[in-house]
RNA sequence: GGUACCUUGGCCGAGUGGUGAGGCACCAGUCUGCAAAACUGGGUACUGCAGUUCGAUUCUGCAAGGUACCUCCA
């Protein structure tokens, strides 16, 4: 694919060109999961999203490195924890070790992300693996003054940095208004001002993760790791740096000021954002405790909200999830249903379906339905800020021809069939990240196909011979089993 | 309270200053022994009010409703 990218770029508020630093070369950061609890619905958001923008840069010809964090050193928690971590918290409770708890979440998201179909990124580094990086990168906010030491902690001196950098560029906030609203948190008392931020935390006494540095034994701020690890891998300077909306403020902001007052100068090019995923119209999210985690969907597993009403009222497979949260447009909200998740597998069940017909497809000398310029329309729409609702409807727009074909009440000819198939494989399968079922070709699988064939054959000569009854028992007994049969005109298909 | 954003047909969701993206659901027709699938046709949606305009769903203002961020969150 060839074409000009525009992206969307949280700092200017506009769609901008996308110009690597230095092509073919794109460096990719998107922040990670933290790993504390199974992902959920809206977990699969930023990462479907940037696996999309990842396949779109690479199929664009970028050579990419892709860094997704670990975050698995816990950060503050407020309430009544009082800056314990989160981590350890669980630990304690269920009386694991701390990185025990850290590596089964990460496994498991591990698991979720490939049945998703999520391509690994090129590098996951671990928060807890960079420590010495991340106490390097506070010691440079120190000596560049923008940073100072209070009984064992490291906090960042955003109004001194707003004097000569521009805090809350990002997000769009000012200083004096953040002053009036932000609240009584902890440290307080430690911090000049309620807006400065932790770089480095002294750890309470029981505090369990806790690591050796110049100030005291504790842990890295909550903006740290990423600051720290997008520089050791990415450089000083690198292109497109991911994320939630809701980690615009404070998250990206602080880190913003944490690399500038470091290095000297910004580090990222292009901020991405994708939206929240909404149920009942409010985003679904940990601290509402309103969300249905990955597995819950793939399984079909019981999840019942707190007035004990069921979310979930079957299994979702992977792939009905990604094709529904590519029906949205990423920086939109995408609110949940069972309505809207049913409609999503339904659909997608029609465009494999299609794209399956495709592949069996015979070619004509000459071409009668229009199929000339989906290869050019799904790439504006995909370069146009990742529109990929509107990538969907061209892809459905051709699966209507395919359909007319398949019905023989259309023609093709070979080149527009060949144009056609590569254009849904690169879309369908390499773009949109959408798995062709059963893919499997084992010896096993195929005996179990050809026996399926061989009833339907049988059922086919009942047919002939107008054996109603028996063609009936045949079809029906393996609706009952769950296969779906599909008269042809001169033959069958079937599904499961 | 501050800041930003949103409001599209039964549902989900694109998009545009002027011939109704697409999906799901629904209705009718074609095909079929029947069914399913497929194809074809069917609905004049753009929160309300006012303004700009030859013309607004699209721009401006006001109003109503909603959401996000300001605190860990994808």
């Amino acid at each position: 694919m060839e074409g000009k990218l525009y992206l969307y770029n949280t700092l200017s508020r506009t769609k901008v060109e996308f110009k690597p630093i230095k092509p073919p070369f794109v460096g990719m950061y998107v922040c990670g999961p933290t790993v504390y609890g199974d992902a959920h619905l809206g977990h699969a958001r930023p990462a479907i999203t940037f696996d999309l923008l990842f396949r779109t840069l690479t199929a664009l010809g970028y050579k990419v490195r892709y860094v997704r964090n670990i975050t698995d050193v816990g950060h503050l928690e407020h309430d009544a924890d009082e800056g314990e971590d989160k981590i350890a918290k669980k630990a304690r409770l269920e009386q694991l070790e701390p990185m025990e708890v850290a590596q089964y979440y990460t496994n498991r998201y591990h698991h979720a992300m490939e049945k998703l179909n999520v391509l690994p990124p090129s590098i996951e580094p671990h928060a807890s693996g960079h420590i010495p990086e991340q106490i390097k990168f506070v010691e440079k906010i120190l000596d560049a003054g923008y940073a100072y030491i209070s009984e064992g902690s490291v906090y960042f001196d955003v109004e001194k940095y707003n004097q000569k950098f521009h805090y809350g560029k990002l997000s769009g906030r000012n200083i004096e208004e953040l002053l009036e609203t932000t609240r009584e948190l902890d440290g307080q008392t430690e911090k000049r001002r309620s807006i400065d931020f932790a770089l480095w935390k002294k750890a309470a006494p029981e505090h369990i993760m806790r690591w050796e540095s110049p100030w005291s034994d504790g842990f890295p701020g909550w903006h740290m790791e990423c600051s720290a690890m997008a520089t050791k891998y990415l450089g000083e300077e690198f292109d497109i740096h991911g994320g939630g909306m809701d980690l615009m403020f404070p998250h990206h902001e602080c880190e913003i000021a944490q690399s500038t007052a470091a290095l000297g100068h910004e580090s990222v090019h292009y901020w991405v954002h994708n939206n929240m995923i909404t149920i009942n119209g409010q985003k679904m999210g940990k601290s509402l405790g309103n969300f249905i985690t990955l597995d819950e969907f793939f399984n079909g597993t019981s999840h019942k909200n707190a007035e004990g009403k069921e979310l979930i009222e079957k299994a979702y497979s992977p792939m009905t999830i990604r094709f529904f949260i590519l029906q949205a447009h990423y920086r939109g909200t995408l609110d949940f249903s069972n309505e809207a998740l049913q409609s999503a597998e339904k659909g997608l069940a029609r465009l494999m379906e299609a794209y399956a017909r495709l592949g069996k497809l015979t070619a004509s000398d000459t071409t009668t339905v229009d199929v000339k310029d989906l290869r050019k329309k799904c790439e504006e729409a995909i370069l146009d800020d990742l529109n990929t609702p509107i990538v969907i409807s061209n892809l459905f727009e051709a699966a209507k021809a395919i359909n007319t074909v398949a019905d023989g009440k259309g023609k093709i000819s070979k080149e527009d069939l060949e144009e056609l198939r590569s254009t849904y494989k690169l879309f369908v399968e390499d773009i949109l990240g959408l798995q062709v079922a059963d893919s499997g070709n084992n010896g096993k699988l195929d005996s179990y196909k050809k026996a399926v064939d061989l009833l339907l054959n049988i059922r086919l000569e009942a047919k002939q011979n107008k054996d109603w009854a028996t063609s009936d028992k045949i079809r029906n007994e393996l609706t009952a089993l769950g296969f779906n049969i599909k008269d042809k005109k001169d033959g069958f298909e079937w599904d499961l």
